[in-house]
DNA sequence: CTATTATGTGCAACCGGTTGCATGTCAACG
DNA sequence: CGTTGACATGCAACCGGTTGCACATAATAG
């Protein structure tokens, strides 16, 4: 049922009008050095004429590539996610590969699910922040090409956004501050950058002689961040850094809610700069890099797709702290 | 070169490994009711052994059907989308489709090299606010099966969030609370929603004596909203009807920067109900159906693949006006 | 107990390209 | 001037499935 809805030209169709043989039209396109130079123009001229467009999928089906790769993250409505998303997709277009994107919804079968179904139509697969248990992730990985995203699992190409630094820099920025009590409010605990976060503010926390307390979340949404507040607030803490931007902001509107004035009160520092600037007052967070992960996965994982073994790649990213309008002195 | 990194079983194998025809491996998968119960049992039994996996390039080269559709819309990032895109994606999967995702960054050109690149790899699109010509629209909808959202064409099958009368209500909201002076902030005047919203706020403000200005912004951005603002204190209104939640949350963040405070000196409204409850104070704004065009527009491109003529179908979603916190009697 | 109809499988062509190899042509070379 | 390549093109097999049709066997009817 070759029906193609209008059109359907094909190679032999073109050959046949061109005088040449069915080989030839294919190398016009994909060898066209091994041709003379008037043949191609023949051929393309007599393609164009009859409105002739290469079959992708046949040409996958010869060639075994399909030119797609997926791009699996945990939620798109995620602020975090868009920058790299349409970083990875440059990044992707660049090589001419298109991009299959899918949302887990944060959760790990779902992801296992999408992985099994897209698997089968992509030359490879960028992970974002899996929630995967690592044995899967290496049985996925044996069967495709993949880069990692925010996942620290040896033997597979990974890009680490190393937000322990910038939250290193938060927890100390508090402590200048003068803030004795301050909290950690958890996102996702299968996430790997929710780990490094929280232990690199406990770390600095009692090295420099603070009590921290972690509050957790399941699920990095502004209403977890809404409905950490109370608890927060019975902790008698007077700072907290949050998993990301958007707990920050759902903290801040509890807070505003509470009649607890940023940062005269209370002060709330964000992580990933994905909404910093986007709010009043503008907040005070770890910067993001989320753009640059996603174009670095993605050529990575071009890389592994060319020499197949790229070994055990491990792409660091920087980060920092970016102090705005929600810190200041403790009360 | 059939790499296919790891297995590579195919049909042939499993045929010969279960001493039948390829075709009768072929139907135990797509046409298990022409074989006998046991023969398929077999089949299947023989093909898990050998971890057969069929191969979906293969079967969309002969069927003529891939299983995918596009999804194209104009930016990720800005929060109408994600909810959208879940939802198109959910709806996808009952019945086994898997998407791309298109992002076209507002710009018309970028869509259209979207739309050539992605459709020889889909069975069909789906066009969520368009910024093309109607007559580029056109020409791809002859070509593939396609559903438009917030987009009103003639002849393809649509999805059209009306705002027109969640605006009218707002126009009127604002009447009540006593301003005189308004002012609606334009966005992409290639957006046939934008066209819409700002003609509905005229109507109702000329039918109830209220002055209306408009001032354009060509992106829906937080920094286009906060660029506004001057512009918007300098025609002396006292309320303000954005396109969208997102430039109501850059208007929002300008004003507080200029010490006008809100609603109590000024009152914002915003459009899609994208993050009206995402801040503080919470945004009155116009309630969004965006998850809903999303799953509709998807079911809508089934029904067109598979009966081909679906005419000239148009689905209407209502919307209103959510009144909370940014709205107030006129100072 | 033969004639007829279901039912289950196999054969082979096809989907639309790609590619290794063979063939033919022509120019440069010894 | 015969040989050797280099170059341009054609032939045909192949990628991994799907499917119309033929055929054999079994079930049913007459």
């Amino acid at each position: 049922m070759p029906a193609e809805r209008k059109g359907g030209v094909t190679i032999s169709q073109v050959a046949e009008a061109a005088g040449v043989a069915r080989s030839s039209v294919s190398r016009a396109y994909t060898k066209p050095h091994m041709l003379s130079p008037e043949t191609v123009d023949h051929i393309k001229a007599v393609a164009k004429r009859l409105g002739y467009v290469p079959n992708h999928t046949a040409r996958a089906l010869s060639t075994g590539r399909n030119g797609n790769i997926a791009l699996i993250v945990p939620d798109v409505a995620n602020p975090f996610f868009p920058p790299l998303i349409r970083a990875a997709q440059a990044e992707a277009e660049r090589s001419d590969l298109c991009v299959f994107l899918g949302n887990s919804e944060e959760d790990a079968e779902k992801e296992d699910k999408l992985l099994g179904r897209l698997s089968s139509q992509v030359e490879g697969v960028v992970l974002a922040s899996p929630r995967l248990s690592d044995e899967r992730i290496l049985a996925h990985a044996s069967r495709k090409p993949m880069v990692l995203i925010n996942r620290n699992v040896e033997g597979i190409p990974r890009v680490l956004i190393d937000s322990g630094t910038g939250v290193a820099e938060a927890t100390r920025h508090l402590a200048e501050l003068g803030h004795k009590r301050i909290v950690y409010v958890s996102g996702p605990s299968a996430s790997w950058s929710n780990k490094q976060r929280r232990a690199a503010a406990r770390k600095t926390a009692t090295a420099l002689g603070l009590e921290l307390s972690v509050i957790s979340a399941s699920v990095p949404s502004f209403e977890a961040g809404l409905q950490a507040v109370p608890s927060i607030l019975s902790r008698k803490a007077t700072a907290a850094i949050a998993f990301d931007d958007v707990m920050a902001q759902g903290i801040l509107a509890g807070l505003a809610a509470r009649g607890v004035s940023v940062p005269a009160d209370f002060s709330v520092v964000g992580c990933d700069d994905a909404l910093g600037a986007l709010m009043v007052p503008v907040l005070t967070t770890v910067s993001g890099q989320s753009a640059e992960a996603g174009k670095v996965s993605v050529s990575l994982l071009m890389q592994l797709l060319q020499s197949d073994a790229l070994g055990d790649a491990c792409y660091m990213l920087e980060t920092h702290l970016i102090a705005r309008s929600t810190t200041s002195a403790a009360p």
